[in-house]
DNA sequence: GTCTAAACGAGACGGTACGTCTAGTCTTTCT
DNA sequence: AGAAAGACTAGACGTACCGTCTCGTTTAGAC
């Protein structure tokens, strides 16, 4: 029955304020304490004007993460691939310490929760990290840093997932010397000819 | 200044109901919708009797599936480290998995920003797991089933980590064949007589 | 700043639409839920060029009525002045009953608020109907109907004070017969030679 | 659904700074800027608290209208009928006056929109004073001041209706002198006796 | 077996944020 | 330049829960 909005007519000033506002507030106070009233309080901008363009506060973050993510942690390339996924690995702990105040880690509480938001974390933010990730993965693989039939869903379940592991049942974040342990356990796991002979 | 309620004289039949209708309705209408107030009038209870023997709808949540959790997951022995394994892990997909999943992730999403939760969680519910789980390593390391000198930690990390890294970024919680590649890929991680020749 | 419009180039079009519009929805919706949104939609107008031309809706309202207020209710003069003054307050009944009250009692309430728009009122449809009252008054003292020393804002106080009373305080407006009874009293009272003896 | 609150634990406070807080805000802002949350905020109360007792402002004011109203206007009795009529209507007046017309004249406009409102303020407000008036014009028939005849209705009309036509037509409320000859007339229509022999 | 202190049910309270609504302004595009 | 379209800021609306706070009413341990 309500027609939707015409994004031509959108305001960019409106919008980037938005974005802005409300990572800045999810640093100040935690996700979890900031609201759509105060984003737009931050803003300078009517509350109509979020709902407009977003279902939730959620949305709002993971619009604001999307802009930002691809300047945060890219995948180096130094040619040493251990050592960029140390690179890379430390910078997303550092993205999602402390996990009160991350947004990404807000995000994460949020879908758990809200399936369509879930969705689209899933298919903006998370996908074109994985996407990234392979294609470090396979240009190791091509240099002989890592074995041919290493299996991409395997080493993204290995490397990531310590990390996210740790960040939900709050068991600490790696320090760098574990990460390097961690690493070099994967790039193992990831060799199939160390097998038993 | 208010005096802590004196334990002795409370009502285990309130507590039982709270507990219960927490369980119920979180699998009726998700964790996000229930609040205190649906406990309450579902228990045949006062908010006053929640509010007074918990802090928050998490943990009224944590001490229902705390109560629960003993008998959900425990570690097999069957002297076939990589089975049981795949048997517990099979168990505690399906306990994260729809349409069970509702009260722990939702937990892990309230945790996520309450810190005090956080720590109550992993105190109470994720320590006591991994205190098992190291149990039976520790057996299939005397049996010489895995390598004495595989690191816990690692362990853990790389065998419970891709569940919740799958969890949170939902990407699809592990099949049966996918997981048996898991588990295979981190015994060998956790050999460290697999290195480089 | 904002400098005034130019009369000469105003849409004649536009003009009706919106007054015919503003009735109709008056009439549909009653004059509270009626908005200029709404008035905008119907007459197919931009909500800017309502706001160009008018401050609020009972201006918008006001001016429709004054355009077809002329006709409504006129005096007629058959030569008996209490039967023409039952037959013209009859139609004012009518006009202040359900459901046509609507735009009328719509515009009371708003000008009870908004001094600005009372002003309006007054001046552009009260006075007038004042005004066509006091001639009906003269012509029936020169035919001898009425006292000649009868005061003119005595009797508008007199005839027409019942009607709006009853209005607003929701007493219900007159029947033919106490209508009747009313008249007479009225007449009576304004014949300053049925003093006391 | 929802069922009603319990009047018996109702907190006496609360309704006495609401009622007061509305009428302060009706003087200081009128009737028309005032909001429930202005009301809230002033009388240090919560939203809630407002909407469980009172179904919209208007509804509050006419409660503090009545609280207030039997001591406003009462019908003095010194013996003379006319002398007294003067000194109550003067004091009408004054409650229809800026400034302290605000509340009753926001309390008529909203009733004019608000059926529901119309009949509470109609039976708790108007039908009251109806009857004071009723009483002691039948003193005054009694005392032989008045014709034993004097219909009540259309005295009420004609004493009170000039008033309120005066009222929402914004056509200045009575001066002493003119409402002098006001009750004049009224007394004079009121005796049948008087009529051409 | 009373007595009595405290835990209980019920639910009203002050708050905060929600998501919606309309007012009135401003900007863009078309005629 | 006027008008249509409609996005914008502003802020009140009425609702939902929060967590706190009385109230009487059980009820269980101590006398």
């Amino acid at each position: 029955m309500t027609k939707p909005p015409n994004p031509q007519r959108r305001s960019q000033k409106s919008r980037d304020a938005i974005l802005t506002a409300a990572l800045e507030l999810c640093g100040e106070e935690g996700y979890g304490r900031m609201t759509i009233e105060g984003i737009a309080a931050r803003a300078g901008v009517s509350k109509k004007t979020i709902y407009r363009w977003w279902p939730s506060k959620g949305a709002v973050v993971l619009e604001a993460l999307h802009e930002a993510a691809d300047t945060v942690a890219p995948h180096p390339d130094t040619g040493d691939f251990a050592a960029d996924m140390r690179t890379q690995m430390a910078t997303v702990i550092r993205f999602l310490s402390p996990p009160s105040h991350a947004p990404l880690a807000g995000l994460v509480a949020d879908a758990l929760r809200d399936p369509e938001l879930a969705e689209q974390m899933r298919e903006r933010l998370v996908r074109p990290r994985i996407e990234a990730f392979g294609q470090r993965m396979r240009r190791a693989q091509e240099q002989g840093q890592l074995h041919p039939d290493a299996d991409l869903d395997v080493a993204l379940d290995l490397f990531y997932g310590p990390l996210y592991h740790r960040l939900v049942l709050h068991l600490g974040l790696p320090e760098p010397a574990y990460l390097d342990t961690l690493i070099e356990h994967v790039i193992r796991a990831l060799d199939p000819g160390h097998g038993r002979t």
